[in-house]
DNA sequence: AAATATTTATGAACATGTTCATTTTTACTT
DNA sequence: AAGTAAAAATGAACATGTTCATAAATATTT
């Protein structure tokens, strides 16, 4: 009695569930089938009935793992950030680096773990755009993952050798967020091969941040500089509030 | 015999239809009705049959006259850009201007024009997230009203009396087009009153481009001037290659 | 005016994401 | 081991965007 009880306490308090084998197992069965079906024909193509069959199980089930068809990715996109910061703290460890090259790597390697499922993650660029959805990288769903990717862009800073106005320090991680979400959906968009033009991109990007902490201190930069925290803050308060 | 040939050949050659009374009529109540329930209800809780009861029409008519829900929904935003860019036409012949003010009375104007309309105006920035998506705004079908956009803002640009450099001024309005993408993008998630914060973002963000131009020609700033001309580059080639 | 062709309209049928009452399986208690 | 409670699974039913074969209305030709 009193070990029931606890142990269905502790079914609420701890979010993440599965005590259970049987339960995990199912949910990562059902995780790879979509996986490969997304692969193979696309998000949209995909439905949930061939998941389903696919998987050996009933339409009805996979809804009792994921909460819609959209939620498929979106965990999947997040098991991949969590690598993504595990391999970042490895990295940010390493001999001193400039900023630039930190950052490059970042955004490289990102490209890199996601580059074989870009054809279904646009699914998520959709769900970005839209506010009101709980999966929008942009809701308050969503606030875990920005997070995670917030403490990922504030470690490549700090750790850099890159000497910042303490002032711009503190706010650029934002504005490399934001930066980032820009790349992503650039990246996203991009159909040249291998993704060229997103690399190209994000070096370019990259040289425009470079040059202008390179300057951001001069006298006559002064004026860029408050616009661009300015801008940043309104950035924030949009994404915060929601 | 003639005549009619004539007529049928006139159909396939241009594309805006409606050369009959009866159908345009139709079209247009679809598209009021819907307007109508997509302003009292939102876009995604409005369903077709709603449209089609309350239009007094059968649900199969309507797609006579739109290919998809988001058609209906894309439709009005272009027919609300053309009165844009009348209006913008008017205003860029009035007394000299310097460039921020014109940019900033454009993207207010812009804002005004759509404030009643942006609870279901989010249904396009999902679609443009979707590059595949027929309705997004860099994809190919849209070129027209991009077109359109890229017009308006080299008109602003070219009449005011703000002093470019020949290299810049030809790709700003480039530049500008994705701004605004931004800006109205940042508007549909902005839920302050009145859209205040889009409005102080314009101003941010319009006052950053002023001072980059006060100082794009100095030597120091050469570095920032090329990068962004790159990026200027990298983002229109996505977009024209779609 | 009759015949024909074209345009416009219809609504049942379809596809697919999602829900939910019900059943089966599993875990726990006595 | 039997009984009970919880978890997991089921699939029919539902909602809704879209299609399509068919019919009605309208315009054109003879």
């Amino acid at each position: 009695m009193l070990t029931h009880q606890k142990l269905k306490e502790g079914y609420k308090e701890n979010q993440d569930m599965g005590n259970y084998k049987k339960s995990e197992q199912t949910k990562a069965i059902v995780m790879e089938t979509a996986l490969e079906l997304f692969r193979a024909e696309g998000f949209a193509e995909t439905t949930m009935r061939q998941i389903a069959k696919k998987a050996g199980i009933a339409l009805g089930t996979i809804y009792i793992y994921f909460k819609s068809k959209e939620e498929l990715v979106l965990e999947y996109y997040q098991k991949v950030q969590q690598e993504l910061l595990l391999q970042t703290s490895v990295d940010t460890q390493k001999k001193p680096y400039r900023l630039e090259v930190g950052l490059k790597d970042f955004f490289y390697l990102q490209f890199k773990m996601l580059e074989k499922d870009k054809k279904f993650l646009s699914a998520l660029a959709s769900a970005a755009a839209t506010p009101d959805n709980p999966v929008s990288p942009f809701g308050k769903e969503s606030k875990h993952i920005r997070k995670l990717h917030m403490e990922m862009l504030k470690k490549i800073v700090d750790n850099s050798k890159t000497k910042i106005h303490p002032k711009v320090q503190k706010e650029l991680p934002e504005l490399l967020w934001f930066l980032q979400m820009g790349l992503i959906f650039f990246w996203v968009h991009d159909k040249s091969k291998e993704s060229v033009k997103s690399i190209e991109m994000t070096d370019t990007t990259v040289e425009l941040i470079g040059t202008f902490l390179k300057i951001h201190n001069k006298p006559f930069a002064s004026g860029l500089r408050n616009s661009l925290l300015k801008i940043i803050k309104n950035l924030v308060s949009i994404v915060d509030e929601t």
